[in-house]
Order: structure tokens, then C-alpha cells, then sequence
RNA sequence: GCUCCGGUAGUGUAGACCGGCCAAUCAUGUGGGACUCUCACUCCCACGACUCGGGUUCGAAUCCCGACCGGAGCACCA
């Protein structure tokens, strides 16, 4: 025996062995051929919630070479947005989801008609003309209903007549599963109904299948081997096991993930939609939200998502998500890229006198020389000058305070009223502002800066900042000194609209 | 109410299947300190958890039972 092959034995024997800690996601349960999706309803963009479902079947499939299936479900007319269809692919993309194949379920109605009618045929199914209260009576007390004992000719008849006579909410077509279920819900439930809502996909069509057959169904055809969803699912796996026996089909693996929390935060789509609609957001990117979108406008990147939700994997207990780990994650990813600048919220003005003419300058990054000063602006000698101070650095200053303007000198307080400041020039020297542990402050030029906007959870904070701010472009992250992370979103006529990101 | 499922530090997570190496991992957070012309970064130190009660066992975070807490489902939504 190779001397190779003897120690492999020997280890296998070794209690170590089964220590050795798992990197990354729990394997698959017969990871051959795999074949995930991710199976969104069209009714808005991707929020947080989503982000987990769609990273982790990425992740899988990326793990064992297989597929990923995009499969949007919009069977349900009323509650489809037709932008939907386009948001959830860009969403995909922002967040490096890689899909192999599109499947649009209202471009498959015919697969799950002949579906249905194959199951009314083989007398699995029968078309249910009931009214749905006396229904729900009969099922309650595990009573068959009348139309229960019709025979296949009758419910074929009846089965056509769905797509021209009847109307909505008159018939559906049930499956015959077992009326002693004890879930109520199991006992002869509903695979096609009509719904005469308009569907923006695919006009004049009015019988639908409801969730667990579409599913059924193409789950089969398209050879899903694993199914990852959330644990609201679970009971649907006894309902579509009904439909996989009849046909002879082998249902999936399945893995069930908890709910996801996002601290302080609603992911509702329909609740969000309706916030829009009623002014309440400005749009689906409003930085209130957890939509892709918005966070994508606060300048977290998609990797810091991604490292959160391979973090909380495919746990069934319910979690919730902290922003603050999302954030670290974030700040871990753009630190080093991210230049530095002042921004003065809500500014005061402060006027020092005395000062030498001199030029002020600060490196772009602290820890990065390489990438280059920036320039603060200038000033003559003797001048009385005009500086800003941020609302919360002038509130706590005080009379007779010496304070250090960063990467300017050292100043006194010499008389602080409600809204200015005078002061008066000491010194430049850095080291004498941290012998006497002064307080360092950033600030802006009274007559250079530039009008600033910035749009946070909390609320739009506006302010002055530092003329080289001119220089960046739309969609870089920087940091603010001693306020944050910011994305630059928009550059108007008169003012630079940044988004908050974080500390 | 009925039927399922889950409970490890503030948050997320590893360990549980196969009991001992676990006075419990890693990350984030918080507190303190060093560094720094930022409240960012970096470095150091500290803090902090097996829901509870029984049982099995020489030995339980891990197995069993019960309680409590949390969640999901109980639709002609997905």
C-alpha cells in the first residue's frame, strides 16, 4: 500500500479529522448537475431580502459549476409591475448574480393549461364551480364538494369553458389530494384559477395557475435539482409532492432559509410601493429604503452585501441583519479608495484676524502620499478672514478656547455670539495645538467653497465644502473628514448632492 | 386555536449529525490605550453567549423529555 493512501487511512480514524472547520457554505446534499433558481415576483425591484436568496444560489452554483435559473413568477395580474422585469435584471447584475437562463412564467401558460388538463384526464383533478365560502365549509368539516364526483368528460367541459364562460372567482381547477389531511390548506387545493385583471404580458389571457403548480411544473422542466428558498415555503413542499407523485416526477432537494430582519427597516415591496405612491418616498431609491437601488445610491458595494448574506448562509432561524456589520463590511471595501475632504455641516462662520497669507493643502488620503494633495484655498496677510465651522464643532466652542483649524493654525476664541465667531491667529505650529490638547476642527473658506447637499436615512444635511470638490466625478465615494462615507450622486447648477453611506 | 420549525455574546456566525480536545470560534460592536493634522485607517488590551428545568452518561452547547420564548403555515398571493 503507497505510503500516500496509509495515511489517508490512518487519518480517517483520527478523532482531528471531523474538526476541521467548514470555509463557506454547507454542502449540497447530491451536488451533481446542479441546477438552482432564483424565483422573484415582478412587482417591484430587488430590496435586501431578495439579495439573500439571489447571493446564495449564486454562490452555489457557482460552488458546483452549475446553473442558475432567473425565473420571474408573474401569475398573478394584479400584482405585477411592468418595470418590474427590467428592475430585477439590473439588480441582478449590480449585485454580480450571474443567471444562465431568463424564464418568464406568463410566456408558459399553454405548458401549465396542458398541465392541468393532463391531470383532470388522468382524474387527479376536476374543475371546482363552487363558491369559495361554501367550499371553505365543506373542506373545514373534510367534505367532498359536488363537484368533486363529477366525471373526467364533465370536468374536461368544464375545464375549457374556464377560458370563455365562466368569470373571475367562478371556478378553479382543485387538486384531489386527501380530505383527512389535517392542514386545511392541503385538503383539494386550487392549481388554476381565472383572474380578468389585465396582465401587461400577456393580454386576453385569463386562467392562471396558482403558485404551487407553476412551480411544480417548472421546477420539473427545467431540472432543478436543489430549490433554496425561504422557510414560508416549507408546507408548499407537501402540496407539490401531491403533484410530483401523480405525474411520476422526483421532486428537488430542498433547504429552507429563516426570515430576514433588517434593523429598522421595512423590506415590503407593496408597502413600500404604496409610500411611493403616496409621496411618502421619493421613489424606489429613496435612502430610507432596503431596495438594491437605494443602497446602491449610499455607495455600499455589492461585495459588502455579499460577504453579509454568505454570512448569515441558509440558516432556518430567523436573523436579524444589523447595519452596522453591512457597514464595516462596506467601510473595509472603500476605505483605501476614497479620498479625503472637508465638509461643514450646517456652517457658522467664525472671522480670524492676524492671520499670515498662506495656502493651505492636505493629502487626498492619510495613508496614501502617492495619491496627491488637494488645496484647501488661499489667503492674504493681515486680512480679516472668513472661515466656516460645522453646527455641531461651533456649538462647542467656547470664549477664549485655543482651537486648531485642521491643516491651516492655531486660532483663540476671542468672542462667540449665537451664529459667528471671532478669533484670533496664534500660531501654526501643529505640535503646540497637541501639547495643549486643542480641539482640531475642519473648515471651509468663507468666500471658496462649494454648496453641498447631503442625503441621508435621517434626513437631507446641507452645508459648505472645500473647492477641489469641484473635481470629482458623479458616482465616486469619498469621506468627509470626521463625518462619513458619501457617494457623489448628481452635480446640479448650483450644488453637489452627495449620499450617505456611512461613518 | 391547530400543524410544523427554530433558540450560542448587542448583531451575525462556527461547533451539534458522530458527547470528552469547548471555562466555546471568527467577524462586527462596545470600553480603554497607542498611532494619526478626521470621529476614518492601523495596532494593543479588555468586555460579552451555550433560554430554563429535568433525564441519560464517568462526562452534555452537543443526545432525550418538558417548559418558556421566537418564527412560519393554516388563500382562487408568491
Amino acid at each position: 500500500m503507497p505510503k500516500e493512501q496509509l495515511e489517508k487511512d490512518v487519518k480517517q480514524f483520527e478523532y482531528v479529522e471531523k474538526k476541521e472547520k467548514r470555509i463557506g457554505l454547507p454542502e449540497l446534499e447530491n451536488p451533481e448537475n446542479v441546477v438552482l433558481r432564483f424565483a422573484p415576483n415582478p412587482s417591484g425591484p430587488l430590496h435586501l431580502g431578495h439579495a439573500r436568496a439571489a447571493i446564495l444560489n449564486d454562490e452555489y452554483a457557482k460552488k458546483y459549476k452549475g446553473k442558475l435559473i432567473l425565473r420571474i413568477e408573474d401569475t398573478d395580474p394584479s400584482r405585477v409591475d411592468p418595470e418590474a422585469y427590467k428592475m430585477i435584471e439590473e439588480d441582478l447584475e449590480w449585485l454580480g448574480v450571474v443567471s444562465h437562463e431568463i424564464i418568464i412564467q406568463s410566456e408558459r401558460l399553454e405548458i401549465y393549461y396542458e398541465h392541468a388538463e393532463k391531470l383532470i384526464e388522468l382524474g387527479y383533478a376536476y374543475v371546482c364551480t363552487c363558491e369559495s365560502g361554501a367550499f371553505y365549509k365543506l373542506r373545514i368539516d373534510k367534505e367532498a364538494c359536488p363537484c368533486r364526483r363529477n366525471d373526467i368528460p364533465k370536468n374536461l367541459e368544464k375545464y375549457k369553458k374556464m377560458f370563455s364562460d365562466y368569470k373571475e372567482g367562478e371556478a378553479v381547477v382543485r387538486l384531489k389530494t386527501d380530505l383527512e389531511i389535517n392542514d386545511p390548506s392541503m385538503r383539494d387545493f386550487p392549481l388554476m384559477r381565472i383572474s380578468e385583471h389585465p396582465h401587461p404580458r400577456a393580454a386576453g389571457k385569463r386562467v392562471y395557475p396558482l403558485m404551487n403548480f407553476s412551480v411544480t411544473i417548472d421546477d420539473h422542466f427545467n431540472g432543478l435539482t436543489h430549490v433554496l428558498r425561504g422557510k414560508d415555503h416549507i408546507p408548499n413542499i407537501r402540496k407539490q409532492r401531491f403533484i410530483y407523485d401523480y405525474f411520476g416526477w422526483t421532486p428537488p432537494e430542498y433547504i429552507h432559509y429563516g426570515r430576514l430582519k433588517v434593523e429598522e427597516l421595512a423590506l415590503s415591496t407593496s408597502a413600500t410601493k404604496e409610500g411611493i405612491e403616496t409621496g411618502e418616498y421619493t421613489g424606489w431609491d429613496d435612502a430610507r429604503l432596503g431596495t438594491l437601488r437605494a443602497i446602491a445610491k449610499r455607495g455600499i458595494q455589492p461585495k459588502a452585501i455579499r460577504r453579509a448574506m454568505m454570512d448569515v448562509g441558509t440558516k432556518r432561524s430567523d436573523i436579524n441583519l444589523s447595519w452596522k456589520n453591512l457597514y464595516a463590511y462596506n467601510r473595509e471595501l472603500i476605505e483605501r479608495d476614497a479620498n479625503r475632504y472637508f465638509f461643514v455641516d450646517g456652517p457658522k462662520e467664525i472671522s480670524v484676524t492676524g492671520a499670515p497669507g498662506m495656502e493651505f493643502h492636505a493629502l487626498l488620503h492619510p495613508d496614501f502620499k502617492d495619491k496627491g494633495n488637494r488645496s484647501l484655498g488661499k489667503i492674504k496677510e493681515k486680512e480679516t478672514v472668513k472661515f466656516y465651522l460645522s453646527s455641531s464643532d461651533f456649538e462647542n466652542i467656547k470664549k477664549g478656547e485655543f482651537l486648531r483649524l485642521m491643516e491651516a493654525f492655531n486660532v483663540e476664541i476671542v468672542d462667540k455670539k449665537e451664529t459667528c465667531a471671532e478669533a484670533k491667529f496664534i500660531s501654526r505650529e501643529l505640535e503646540e495645538a497637541r501639547a495643549k490638547k486643542a480641539r482640531l476642527v475642519h473648515w471651509t473658506l468663507g468666500d471658496n467653497n462649494v454648496k453641498i447637499k447631503v442625503v441621508s436615512p435621517e434626513g437631507i444635511i446641507n452645508g459648505y465644502g472645500e473647492p477641489d470638490l469641484k473635481n470629482i466625478k458623479v458616482d465616486e465615494i469619498i469621506q468627509f473628514e470626521r463625518f462619513g462615507f458619501v457617494r457623489l450622486d448628481e452635480i446640479t447648477d448650483d450644488e453637489l448632492v452627495f449620499y450617505f453611506s456611512h461613518k
